[in-house]
DNA sequence: AATGGCTTATGATAATTATCACACTATAAC
DNA sequence: GTTATAGTGTGATAATTATCATAAGCCATT
């Protein structure tokens, strides 16, 4: 409708402070033309373990979970990831290859450049590689901390914590659908299934949470902080 | 002796390559100039969590755990390290204070910079903040794969774990020093200190190692493997 | 040489967690 | 609609790990 069309809307994208807050606006434009925007659904690989790392890429919207194989059918994982705390940093600057797998938990969206156009623009503009660097920085600090804090509760503070982790960080409310299974608690807590749903039906008995499948919906937050904290 | 008597070592320093393989030769005698060289005895706290982050400083000589405090007299032990795999990177772009404490498990010599010296060479100096970049990545990358790997073990294979981690990794010797405590084993692979003790005692009845004290001398390494990979 | 504090050590017991077995439900594929 | 298949749920039991108690050894300080 309008001569003025913008040539993309990277301009107004709130992700561009992260990465892009020192990068002209005319390079900007170049990143615009050359990025891919790439949706998933609920379920898909958007990063396997292993292969060749190629794409230096962000997400825009969704969920998603980062995770290791370690043997058959065994997973594990590490963390979970919405915009804004992005993952596909780790490794990226340290190693060939993906060193974990990422999967979208809901429809994601996210945006791919090519890692070598991303590396060139970090060896000549050394502010947009310090802002790089704090990125990386501050999501493995904070995957590192979330892995002491639960090493150190056992199952039902674990439990407690993933919950309490998926209403006030993820969702931002204490009643919401879980994105992951039973299973996939389990594979980030470090316990077995069993007794993720065995706990999470001791908290149902405990009137501490409603359980209708995945819908959960947090009753006594008080008390389920307390189980989080101390027990 | 000699009229020509360089200003520093750092030109000959090993750990040159790490950080400064792109800084000037000019810009290194500034670096020598301004840097202090500090030592610490085996125990002594190098970098208290919490302090403001003010120095950056990498490890010449020597070998420091990272740990957080994790209430009174509680301690969880994140990684070890020795010189080259550094770990006064961590939250050095993305905190204001530290996060870990680092302490001395043998006599340690580390060179330190003003933080904001190192910051504005990094903003001025792009491949300089790659290298930054790369070392912190590897550093990161190499502490949640270590973690990954001890959480999926049960207490017999942590143990393990933890000796051909010392072994292998850390003096390349089947037989040495430990440099920790039994309690330290215990913080580093989450298990209470008895039970570290208890399994020690086993592997020496079962004639996997020898101790006397802290000396552990690696008897059965085959086994020692076994019980690391499966048990 | 004696004292106190910390580490190492071991045993008995309790608590926690995993394993195995089985059933039911939901969902996707045919 | 039926049939796999994966997820959810519960119980019984076994294995693992923590806790508590106690003691000996070591080291630093007096």
């Amino acid at each position: 409708m309008s001569f003025n069309q913008p040539k993309c809307s990277c301009e107004q994208c709130q992700l561009k402070n992260l990465f892009f807050s020192h990068i002209s606006v005319d390079e900007l434009f170049d990143i615009c033309d050359i990025k891919e925007e790439r949706t998933y659904t609920k379920g898909q690989l958007i990063i396997t373990e292993g292969d060749k790392i190629e794409d230096f890429l962000y997400m825009k919207e969704g969920l998603v979970k980062l995770s290791k194989s370690s043997g058959e059918h065994k997973d594990q994982i590490i963390s979970f990831s919405k915009p804004f705390d992005f993952v596909s940093l780790l490794s990226v600057f340290s190693s060939e290859v993906h060193m974990y797998s990422v999967t979208a938990l809901e429809n994601t969206t996210v945006c791919v450049l090519d890692l070598n156009v991303v590396k060139n623009k970090a060896r000549q503009n050394a502010m947009f590689a310090m802002d790089l660097m704090t990125q990386i920085s501050q999501v493995t600090d904070k995957i590192i901390i979330e892995n002491l804090v639960i090493r150190r509760k056992q199952l039902k503070g674990r439990v407690a914590h993933v919950l309490l982790y998926f209403a006030n960080y993820i969702y931002e409310k204490d009643e919401f659908e879980l994105p992951i299974s039973r299973r996939e608690i389990a594979e980030y807590i470090g316990m077995t299934t069993e007794n993720v749903i065995r706990t999470l039906s001791e908290f149902r008995k405990d009137n501490i949470i409603k359980i209708f499948g995945k819908d959960i919906l947090i009753v006594d937050k008080k008390r389920l902080e307390s189980i989080s904290e101390f027990g």
